[in-house]
DNA sequence: GATGAATGAGATTTCATTCAT
DNA sequence: TATGAATGAAATCTCATTCAT
């Protein structure tokens, strides 16, 4: 029964802190974090000794939920490059993901060194690997690359920023998303969405923004 | 004449700033910078009233770099195209200034804020779109995008993260690079600089670089 | 139940910020309150989020002090001229009270905005509007002014400094304070305490008292 | 030639930091009335070394203006208690003189250790008594009084605060001003300028002019 | 002499983390 | 076991004062 409390206190904490971590940034106070998840620091101090084990915990979880989410594209997409798009495009989980697990030091040392994600990792690297040479199998990425290439190149893209919420930089975002997918392509050349976007675009964009 | 001595210090703290945000990151404290300078915090504050003014002035002198150096690439090399790889592939300024333009909001706000970068950083604005507009004229860049996104996507994958210091974690960086810059091609498929990178390349060179 | 602990601090420290405020006025660092209270700076702010909040707990505190001795003063004295001037010659709190609602822009601005001593606050002068007009009523105050006008001259002299350790100091502020009690009679004429104090006697204790 | 330069420079700073003083208080960086003089911090240390050197300087200068204030005013009234009380109604040297040389623990200690302004000051006190003095004599001041209680008083109502902008205020200190004369008097029961003014009136007044 | 640049000590405030209840 | 109070180190920023030019 109080393991029954317990587990839902780390729940509840560790959607908290993914929430706090998205739109409030990996240093957001862990006070703000505790508040959120609705318990007192000191419970979330008991369950994570620090931000690390936090982070890899918000990561690990991140981790199963991308996992799900292929397993589910995987069922519902005809070709390995579709699944690749939808999630890509879709997915709220890889972009957590790929921001802890690549985009500050902190974080990348806290996810990698924790053996509390370790498993989920090696097996969501396992199923993108698999998915990526699907897709060169299939003919749909150029087979000059390896599937680290891939992923390296799409976590860069993700990782470049949280979610904007204006739509012409979503657009812009979206363009080079569309952009480097092309790029992977075994046939590029595919229509990218929207119109061209000029530099003057840019400066607009951010002004409104806050974001190029 | 200590205008002498002041404009020297001027300087010595934005290179000392510059180079502090490249490999501490934006919100290293402003005693290690000062100190770095050689000079005390008071000294800072005096000519940088707060954070967003230093970034500012870091960015500013960032922006007259990079267009001192596509003027020399320009005279240089013999294409639009051979000029862009030439600063992508090499300009430390170019890394800089997009991380400060447009990486974090602070660093955005504060660049895009200032009237102390606003000339030269119209300026190169209009020198990329030129060179992007020549590249595409000469056919080296597929046309159906804007110049905008073309920058937009170099800086998603310049501002990603800061340089890195371990060849593994390089080779894969370069290699996204140029997977983008082939990208961006009238007519992809030239061949990428090292061997494919395998899925499990990502966790053994970033175990060793501290990024993947 | 460690809110036992809490309220012992919270008292300590307001009660310590009295202190401090009356020795060494408004704008003592706040590291010393929390020096003279026993705590650390860390909880003087946990508590008192800005200086300002600190001073409206001190305020408030002091308002109901003033109102019990008011409440004891009315039992005790047989008239409200007694009552009032027992109150103006022997009441810290009614000191304390005046400089922090008065005196400074800054304690004025959080006495008054804050809701934490507004109840007191009315109730207080509640109670001082209905002593003056009973004093009115029995003829003790000239009945040509507010008491409105009897407050606003009393904070003047009480708020004019804080209380001097000197004798010399002391006397000739007692004096004042008569004399400007005896202004509100209204059949003036009552006898001063101590010898009249000439001008020369200003410098002298003034001298000795570092205030006149 | 210098010389001239040179006192030109004093008494702009005096005035400066007479008028600095008055608007932002006592602690004004020094740099700003530096500034407000139109010169460098440096001059202004070359003339002052300290604050408080400063401090009695202004206070010299105002106990000059006064004295000079006081020997017009005594060559147009026909009373001394005429002249008391236009010097006490009207003149702004009056009030920086009370506020620098008996408000602050700081400015005292500065006036009355400074040897720049003992002369001025002493021969401003023998005018000040001769003047009780002679209102006494004349029957305007009541005689169970000492000069230096006089002028003890008026100090703490002139003292108490930086003059106010706002009319109700203004209001209510210039009705304290009146009762404090008023009581002075050898005959009180003079009339007092304006209605009464009621406990409420001072939240009120209070409330919009952040003094009561 | 005048200037204003440089210094650095000190004040405010925030948070990660520990610990009493 | 959960809580949230307490701590203190660290960061930001401001100014009085000195000193090179």
């Amino acid at each position: 029964m109080l393991r029954a409390d317990a587990r839902r206190n780390r729940d509840q904490i560790i959607s908290a802190a993914a929430g706090m971590f998205a739109t409030a940034g990996l240093d957001v106070p862990m006070e703000a974090i505790a508040r959120a998840a609705g318990v007192g620091v000191g419970t979330l101090y008991r369950r994570f000794p620090d931000r690390s084990e936090l982070v890899a915990a918000v990561a690990g979880q991140g981790f199963r939920t991308l996992l799900e989410e292929l397993r589910v594209a995987r069922e519902t997409e005809t070709s390995a490059w579709a699944v690749l798009v939808r999630i890509i495009t879709e997915s709220e989980s890889l972009r957590l993901t790929v921001h802890l697990a690549f985009l500050s030091p902190l974080s990348w040392t806290a996810v990698h060194g924790a053996t509390l994600s370790r498993g989920a990792h090696e097996e969501l690297m396992a199923v993108l690997d698999h998915l990526v040479r699907d897709a060169q199998a299939e003919g749909s990425i150029r087979s000059d690359i390896g599937s680290g290439d891939a992923l390296s190149l799409l976590s860069l893209i993700l990782g470049a920023r949280p979610p904007d919420s204006d739509p012409v930089g979503q657009l812009r975002t979206q363009r080079s998303l569309w952009l480097v997918l092309d790029g992977l392509r075994a046939t590029p050349g595919s229509p990218l969405p929207g119109e061209p976007v000029s530099v003057g675009d840019l400066s607009i964009g951010a002004a409104r923004t806050g974001a190029p």
